[in-house]
DNA sequence: AAAAATTTATCGTAAAACGATAAATTTTTT
DNA sequence: AAAAAATTTATCGTTTTACGATAAATTTTT
C-alpha cells in the first residue's frame, strides 16, 4: 500500500495544516483528506506544489509499504 | 515540475513496457502514456502496483526538478 | 524486409479531484 | 471549564482525468 507522509514533513517543517493549503493553493478541506491519505489518486500539480512548499521529495511524501513489511 | 522515471526503473531491471503492464494491470498503451509522462495524476493503486512490479520506491518513480534544478 | 515492440490517437465510461460550503470534532488558548 | 482556533468530515456539483478497448503510426529489433 500506499502511505502518504504530509504529516511527517509538517511536523518536520512546524508548518500548520491551513499554511500548507493556502501555499499549495487547494482549499483546507481538501488538504486534510489528501493528508490523511483518504484520497485514491494525486495530481502532479499537486505533488508538486507540496514539493516545492514543503521543500521535499515526492518519496518523502510518499511512501510504499508492502503487505508483510514492518 | 514532476519527472517519472519507469523508463529509469525498466532499465534497470532489464524489463519491457509490455511486462511491466501485464504485471501492473493495465493497458500496454496507458503504461506507454505513464512511463513518457503523458499523464497529469497517478492513482494509488496505480503507484501501489508500480512499486511492486519494479521491486522500487515511489521515490524512484517519481521525481521533483525545481525549475532552476540541473 | 519482416516482425515485434512501443507510441500515439480516438472514443466512451467510470472514477475521482477539487471548489464551495457547512457542520462536527478535536486541539489550543484563556 | 469555557471560548476560540484549527482540523476533520460530509455533501453537492463540476470538471478533469484515468483507464479500457481498439487501431494506426512509428520505432526498434531480428
Amino acid at each position: 500500500m500506499i502511505v502518504i507522509n504530509i504529516d511527517v514533513m509538517l511536523a518536520r517543517r512546524k508548518m500548520s495544516v491551513t499554511e500548507l493549503s493556502e501555499r499549495v493553493g487547494i482549499t483546507l478541506a481538501n488538504m486534510s483528506l489528501l493528508k490523511n491519505g483518504k484520497i485514491k489518486a494525486v495530481r502532479l500539480s499537486t505533488l508538486d506544489a507540496l514539493c516545492a512548499a514543503l521543500d521535499c521529495t515526492p518519496g518523502d511524501l510518499l511512501e510504499y509499504r508492502s503487505d508483510n513489511a514492518d
